[in-house]
DNA sequence: AGGGTAACCTGTATGC
DNA sequence: TGCATACAGGTTACCC
């Protein structure tokens, strides 16, 4: 579900709230959520327990948090990289003292249906990752590499710099784009040509472009490609200050508030509606397994 | 080699 | 009410 303003939004959550705090014990309640820790739960919880938080990144929506004991520097060095990739419905949510906000969890109480697993932190915090599908999950790195210009676990090399990274060449990407007869759409959507874009903000970039996604890479100028890889970023930028889309309870902050992109939605999920910059009414057509949402005249095939 | 497809999961909405 | 089907924000392994 979520794509990368979602994930964004979630490291700064982690950010601010688990930053500096030692992992005190690790519970795995289902190992599902362990797909891709080929080594167990036990190690998994073995070698992050004592361990003190340094750094949570992203990149496209693949979140890591570095983690790591003292030395005699009082700097912590890194000895852990826990991956964390949230999947269609993954959720990392934080159980706080709650305030005067009865959305949060407390410390205490009941775990949500779809907790699969639970870090303890110092001063009773506790961090949930809820996923109800468990395509989400975590796993340690073995190591970093070198990848499109950052040091980042191995795991994820094969993953590409995000649109909102200082290394991101829309040009670059968008010769890349043009050398390949798949649908636009579909390379929007390769992770290993750029990161961080899903379905929602596909369509909304292609809208945005009025370019059909299902039109062959090589049939658009670069200019265009690198136009809509542009549009990708702004729409996303757009949809991070309005704290992501969430259209029901499976998108939620650390804390378990909504963002609310979906109101500033364009094409995603407007099927029926007229378009907001012609009138005629937006369509919903199923290909590469997924549903597309366009307009059939700003966004035609040829 | 590139590109399309099935598989991995659970839940909700819809239609008969 | 019961049951079947379709669909949901992603990634990967495996075919051709």
């Amino acid at each position: 579900m979520p794509e990368l303003p979602e994930v964004e939004m979630v490291r700064r959550g982690l950010d601010a709230h688990i930053l500096d705090r030692t992992i005190e014990q690790v519970r795995i309640f289902d190992e599902r959520a362990l797909k891709r820790h080929p080594y167990g739960p036990r190690d998994l919880e073995a070698r992050l327990r004592g361990l003190k938080v340094v750094a949570v990144d992203r990149r496209g929506k693949f979140l890591w948090i570095s983690a790591g004991s003292p030395s005699s520097s009082g700097e912590s060095v890194v000895e852990e990289q826990l991956m964390v990739h949230l999947g269609m419905s993954g959720q990392m949510l934080i159980a706080t003292d709650g305030g005067d906000d009865r959305s949060q969890q407390q410390p205490g109480a009941a775990l949500h249906r779809h907790t699969r697993i639970s870090a303890y932190l110092d001063d009773g915090l506790r961090l949930d990752f809820v996923d109800q599908r468990l395509f989400g999950g975590w796993s340690l790195s073995e190591g970093e590499v070198e990848a499109h210009g950052r040091l980042v676990p191995r795991e994820m090399a094969h993953i590409a710099a995000d649109p909102f990274e200082a290394v991101f060449d829309a040009g670059a990407v968008a010769r890349r784009m043009k050398r390949s007869r798949a649908a636009v759409k579909s390379l929007l959507l390769q992770q290993g040509l750029v990161s961080g874009i899903g379905n929602i903000y596909a369509d909304e970039a292609l809208w945005r472009m009025k370019i059909n996604g299902a039109r062959e890479g090589a049939s658009i100028p670069v200019t265009k490609l690198t136009g809509l890889l542009n549009a990708s970023r702004e729409v996303m930028t757009d949809a991070l200050a309005e704290g992501g889309t969430s259209f029901d309870s499976l998108y939620r902050h650390v804390n378990g508030e909504s963002g609310y992109f979906a109101r500033s939605l364009q094409a995603y999920g407007r099927t029926g509606e007229p378009c907001s910059r012609c009138g005629t009414l937006l369509v919903k057509e199923q290909f590469m397994n997924r549903s597309s949402h366009f307009c059939p005249r700003c966004q035609r095939r040829r």
